[in-house]
DNA sequence: ATAGAGAGCGTTTTT
DNA sequence: CGCTCTCTAT
């Protein structure tokens, strides 16, 4: 392997360490990637490790496949042995290796969040805890953070049960437990703690896998939680050929329990862990990376550390300040059409990045419009469709026929004249005489109170779903799709709807037939399982066409990882970004902060940042004010555009005249730039540079009228932010 | 059992 | 504002 020349010195040592753990702390943009894979590739090839004794963890299924197809170009075939997957793949792949020593069947259900709540929802009920005094969702991640500390529900009740909620939480997380186990399903926590409780009854299990993963990788360290660090630490304890990669200012999943300090305290862990600092960006200009530590440089809580590049000092980032979310949107647009009459980029080398999956429906709106191509992450992607979320449900009853979730939500789609009534008693039998359901399904004619009609009905729905269940090993993946889709009366049901939204879902049915037909092609011998765990373990970036001809639509959550050429930081707006729910919380704010630094370091060439000055929230006009995280950047890696703050400002970054210059390609929305025309000579602006005799400089950040004075917030450079009376303080303008 | 209207509520971020 | 849940009338 001749690699010498492809790394400088810190990549190629950490290539290189052989046996022991070691901590890569890789920067944004460090090459890391090509870390990860060159160093596997050079224990297969250079040290003579076994593909099949490697384990790779990374962050998404998309990264685990890339990987795995640049390590295949070096060492060939033989990497297809090496496991590299995600953390709940690949505790999915332990549980079912051995679903029985923990009384599951190989085809368990995987829940997502959707199913996760109706199952809270009804143990609550069954608790008799009111949906008005405890949110559904409180007790949800009270329950996955007990999880992820792996305290079993009686645990938990010991600890905690001491307040009337906190016993409430106890009681629904038991019968919550009890539930998920009868319906042979598992949640997104249990992919991971019941591994690990596999592995604690089961030694020689333990060893096996000890022995199988002797060489162990885990991928953006810094966002593992502590049921995921557990896991990790148990796999690793006999041989401790353990390389943890990661990069401490990136840590943004501290809301699902990922803990920094497992980064931080790797060198504890293992006392003679090697320690290697990638600082030298590859993907960014000078001016972004600037901007990017002095705005991570303000958390306190860091190992700290300063990337360097040798690319060019690039162009300067474009600051917008917009009328609104629309003109915000549409200023995008404008700029993307020039971007692509003037600059070798294409629209897939862009990104609009936002903060909450809600802001996005403007920017869909305003691209659709305008008929720019986008794609869209997350938010109302196709696998969250209602109707391919019907499919998957007949799909799961089919493979898992204990599966009540998955019954109760495809028993009347389409209407058969089953309620909730039935669905209950039905429930109720198959309790009571503890039968898997399905049997219970079978045995409606017992139940005396369900009416004749009613047991007719079921017997066909029964009759059809054990067969399909009895049958589906032997069909094709796709023949079993069709099967139901006529099988069950959904396609006539959507077809003889002549409304274009039962059509769309009708193109949508058979998109999916069409994609299972392609998963079949490229796994050949598959089962429904495997299909329906991939679908469930996909992450919404799995889902990305990265090669589509298409701006990117996502949040800067999703955007971990990636890097376009030009990136629209959106939203840029004290209580959006830092959201207006960090700000109290400790910590928050320098998550927030964390999470702006991806977002800015995601970036090769040219980044535009927006602010508005009124946004619409919950159908009404609410005014904003500049994020801090925008006044952290220094003025002179800004240019100022839109809507000025000011006449003076407006001079000093263009001198006089406005400088509109719409698109030919594109003719510019008329509020796409907007200057204050008339001088405002006493009114404070957000984004106001101003200057006081005792805090020295500092930005507006918000002013707002406050009697016949006006109450302004300032963000000081030296003093932080104070809120200041326009009358009395005796401001400057710079 | 079901459709349709009205109320009420909410927005962090995700495997 | 737009979605979900609940209530009410068939």
């Amino acid at each position: 392997m001749n690699i010498t020349e492809m790394m400088n010195d810190r990549q190629l040592e950490a290539v290189k360490h052989k046996d022991g753990p070691i901590l890569i702390l890789a920067g944004a943009g460090s090459g890391k990637t090509r870390v990860i894979t060159y160093r596997i590739a050079y224990l297969i090839s250079e040290y003579g490790v076994a593909p099949e004794n490697i384990l790779a963890v990374t962050f998404t299924n998309k990264a685990a496949e890339e990987m795995k197809r640049r390590i295949k170009k070096v060492v060939g075939k033989g990497a297809s042995a090496i496991t590299m997957s995600t953390f709940h793949s690949l505790g999915c792949r332990i549980l079912r290796a051995y679903p029985e020593k923990l009384g599951y069947t190989k085809a368990f259900s995987i829940y997502d969040e959707d199913y996760r709540e109706r199952l809270i929802k009804e143990c609550m009920h069954d608790a008799k805890v009111s949906d008005k005094e405890m949110k559904p969702y409180e007790i949800i991640k009270r329950i996955s953070s007990a999880k992820n500390q792996l305290l079993s529900p009686a645990q938990f009740e010991d600890l905690y049960a001491v307040d009337y909620e906190s016993k409430a939480i106890s009681r629904v997380y038991s019968l919550s437990e009890d539930r998920l186990k009868r319906n042979n399903a598992v949640d997104f926590d249990d992919l991971i703690s019941k591994p690990i409780e596999l592995l604690k009854n089961n030694p020689d299990i333990l060893d096996f896998y000890r022995e199988k993963f002797k060489y162990i990788l885990i991928d953006e360290y810094q966002d593992i939680n502590n049921s995921q660090y557990t896991l990790i630490s148990m796999l690793a304890e006999k041989y401790c050929n353990i390389c943890a990669v990661g990069d401490d200012d990136q840590s943004i999943y501290r809301f699902r329990g990922a803990d920094i300090s497992n980064i931080l305290d790797f060198e504890k862990d293992y006392s003679n862990a090697k320690v290697i600092r990638l600082e030298q960006n590859y993907r960014s200009t000078k001016t972004i990376l600037r901007a990017a530590h002095s705005v991570i440089k303000n958390n306190q809580d860091r190992k700290g550390k300063e990337l360097w590049t040798e690319n060019p000092e690039g162009d300067k980032i474009t600051f917008y300040y917009t009328d609104d979310e629309v003109a915000e949107s549409e200023s995008v647009i404008t700029e993307v059409y020039k971007i692509l009459n003037t600059k070798d980029v294409h629209l897939k080398d862009m990104a609009v990045f936002y903060r909450t999956n809600a802001q996005s429906r403007v920017v869909e709106d305003r691209f659709r419009r305008a008929g720019v191509k986008y794609k869209l992450v997350g938010g109302l992607s196709f696998y969250a469709r209602m109707e391919i979320k019907d499919m998957l449900s007949y799909l799961r009853l089919i493979s898992n026929p204990r599966d009540i979730m998955s019954f109760k939500r495809v028993i009347n789609v389409p209407p058969r004249g089953i309620g909730e009534s039935t669905v209950d008693k039905l429930e109720k039998f198959a309790f009571a005489n503890s039968l898997p359901f399905l049997d219970s399904l079978g045995r409606a004619a017992e139940i005396a109170e369900i009416r004749d009609v009613t047991k007719d009905t079921l017997k066909v729905f029964y009759e059809f779903i054990k067969f399909m269940s009895e049958n589906a090993a032997t069909m094709s993946l796709k023949d079993i799709t069709a099967r139901i889709l006529t099988g069950t009366g959904y396609i006539d049901y959507w077809q003889s709807d002549p409304s274009p939204k039962a059509k769309e879902r009708v193109e949508n049915v058979k998109e999916l037939v069409s994609a299972m037909a392609e998963y079949e092609e490229a796994n050949p011998g598959a089962k429904l399982e495997d299909f329906l765990n991939q679908v469930a373990l996909m992450s919404e970036v799995d889902k990305l066409d990265e090669n589509a001809e298409a701006v990117t639509l996502m949040t800067i959550h999703s955007a971990k990882g990636l890097e376009f050429d030009i990136i629209f930081l959106t939203g840029m707006d004290e209580g959006i970004f830092p959201h207006k729910n960090c700000i109290e919380e400790p910590g928050g704010i320098e998550e927030e902060r964390r999470l702006a630094y991806v977002a800015i370091t995601r970036a090769r060439k040219k980044l535009f940042i927006y602010s508005a000055l009124s946004r619409r929230q919950f159908g009404t006009k609410k005014m904003g004010s500049i994020s801090r995280f925008v006044t952290e950047i220094p003025e002179e890696l800004l240019e100022y555009k839109g809507r000025l703050p000011a006449n003076q400002v407006r001079e000093k970054y263009y001198g006089s005249g406005p400088d509109a210059e719409p698109s030919e390609a594109c003719p510019a929305p008329d509020n796409d730039v907007v200057y204050n025309d008339e001088p405002q000579e006493n009114s404070f602006m957000p984004g106001q540079k101003v200057k006081h005799t005792k805090m020295g400089t500092g930005t507006i950040l918000n002013a707002e009228p406050y009697g016949d004075d006006v109450k302004i917030t300032v963000m000081f450079k030296t003093h932080g932010k104070k809120v200041l009376s326009g009358k009395f303080a005796g401001l400057v303008k710079l």
